[in-house]
DNA sequence: GCCTCCTGTGTAATCGATTGCAGTGAATGT
DNA sequence: ACATTCACTGCAATCGATTACACAGGAGGC
């Protein structure tokens, strides 16, 4: 089973390899007789472009990379789908790779991008500072977006939501709910998500008079189990506060099932809140009241901007100043928090 | 910033570039002293193989393209995460496409990937049938496998559990619960996983004495929402069986949740088991027993097949009789069920 | 001293699609 | 009737890496 070319697509047709190309990209003058002779030969034949010689005299391999810190995480998977989607529309393919959230292999995947002359990349970076420099190398090759989390001292496009405002509704609901003390819990504040969050619930709560001992911030991993750990330690320790406010869903669902388990009562005896709205969020028990991030508008806002970059200029130094778009999300209140004292 | 080629590296070296290509790929003899100078050369010039080059000079571009029914799925996501570190072990990218459960978007990404070169094609065909003619004709062009799923009337490899142990398993443990009647709800028997589980199911309830009523099989989708749909529907027809047998975890997490919804008691008047062991499975009230299936192995297997494929020479034909792999699956018993009687 | 063999290197063809340039013939303008 | 334009088509270069083949020079055998 040999490909067919298409020179022989060409020979059948008794026309030239060039004809051929102009009739089949729709470039260039052909008359309507010769059009169909090409046409019927390459059907007859079952031609297919092959896309990596295209790709090689074209340079554009309409495909697009993407590097996640996990795969496994399901806020990072519905990103994923939603880039996949707004790319198919365009045309065009997602290589998708998972960074393991270790910079050095997400350098490394980074660097396998390049090489595959990936039209543009799509990273959310897996440390706020150990990213960075591979970060910013690919960035000075390629169009690039940053999603959601974003590296500091680079100069590339993000899109992200505003974890700020986001964390100034949290916490206006849960003072609402009663809540006159929080804890925080989150990851190290190695990736800016962490960070910002963490930033705006911390501001909110001077605002609003929320106490926030220094022992009731705990930073591990954005996982379930360090949910649990970190409201076993709460609740070891004198009790916790009126409200718990975690950095992702997974860490609340870790949290409220660490809460029950002990016998704490959620949202009776304390409040808890999440970050992502991922679908499990909605079905834990009690489904967690948390902030959704507009994935579909952030994934298209990302495809377009490396779309604009790519048609801008190749180099770096042409493009504009660097695009940062700041969605705004919104509470999704459930009932792991109280509607009002 | 124009890309480095093995042009310029061969100037700066003062060599032709087929002594960079050689020195580079580690291919043919070439001296020491040669050798030095052209890496040096690379380095400062910060050379990097162009793939698409290569690809086409090689007609190999050490990617694979994987087209799974749904990326949301956690199921498949993490088979995704496993087939992406098989193919990191071997220096492969992985291209992924969600085919939306829909035939024929799955024949439009199928045909992608053909045109695309990939070097081989892991599937996990959305439909029991209508799969079929895309998955053959693609499989007859390049090495395939199929995943988890598979389509009748293919001759291409395949990997996944073993469904009808699996279910044997299941139900004698439900058996050993004391579960004398039972439901199974799954998706419309579209597609070969739900069938094979329903026809172990079925066997060895019927080995076992187990009554199922003919109005407590019930055939939806995958999702929460349908496992909801059922078990209300369950609860409200008489009420439900001794045991409710899912098809996938997110039907038996939507099945626990309206039985809990309903005041029915879980495992205490009927247990639930689902399918999977998706890592929610684990946390939701009750957690839910279920059929672990060995991802990692899944996918090792799978890329193994491919790699052995590849080598074996292009055309179909020259390949052997397609291997079936079947491994086997173990049951997690956790809180949904009863140890027993 | 001559022939063979081997190492090391360069030349040029190759993978397949695209496209600038040139050439042909017909149509249009004056 | 001749010049000019234009639609159409083919030739050949191009993208960048790889590799078959050729060739030069040195080592070794007899």
């Amino acid at each position: 089973m040999q490909r067919v070319t298409i020179a022989q697509v060409a020979e059948r047709a008794g026309v030239s390899t060039a004809t051929v190309s102009r009739v089949l990209s729709g470039r260039g003058p052909v008359s309507a007789g010769v059009q169909r002779k090409v046409r019927a030969a390459a059907d007859e034949l079952g031609y297919q472009v092959n896309s990596i010689a295209r790709a090689l005299r074209n340079s554009r391999t309409d495909t697009v990379g993407m590097v996640v810190p996990s795969i496994s995480n399901p806020f990072f998977t519905s990103l994923v789908e939603s880039v996949e989607h707004a790319l198919g529309r365009e045309g065009k393919e997602l290589l998708l790779c998972d960074a393991r959230s270790d910079p050095e292999v997400e350098a490394r995947r980074l660097a396998t991008l390049v090489a595959r002359n990936v039209d543009g990349i799509i990273v959310s970076p897996s440390h706020g500072t150990l990213s960075g420099a591979a970060v910013q190398e690919t960035a000075d090759r390629l169009p690039l977006v940053q999603l959601d989390r974003f590296v500091g001292g680079t100069s590339t496009d993000w899109v992200g939501v505003d974890d700020v405002a986001a964390m100034r509704q949290v916490m206006d609901h849960l003072h609402a709910g009663g809540a006159r003390s929080a804890a925080f819990v989150g990851s190290l504040l190695t990736n800016s998500s962490t960070e910002q969050r963490f930033a705006g619930f911390r501001r909110r709560a001077e605002d609003l008079g929320i106490v926030v001992a220094p022992e009731h911030v705990l930073l591990g991993d954005y996982s379930v189990e360090w949910g649990e750990t970190a409201a076993a330690r709460l609740i070891a320790e004198g009790g916790p506060p009126d409200a718990i406010v975690c950095a992702d869903d997974l860490i609340a669902l870790g949290v409220t099932r660490a809460c029950r388990a002990h016998g704490v009562d959620v949202p009776g005896r304390v409040q808890v809140t999440g970050y992502d709205n991922i679908e499990f969020a909605r079905l834990s028990e009690p489904a967690l009241t948390t902030v959704d991030q507009p994935r579909e508008r952030i994934a298209a806002e990302a495809v377009r901007l490396l779309a604009a970059a790519a048609a801008d200029g190749t180099d770096r130094e042409e493009r504009g100043p660097s695009a940062h778009i700041s969605l705004v999300p919104s509470l999704v209140v459930r009932d792991s928090t109280r509607a009002d004292a």
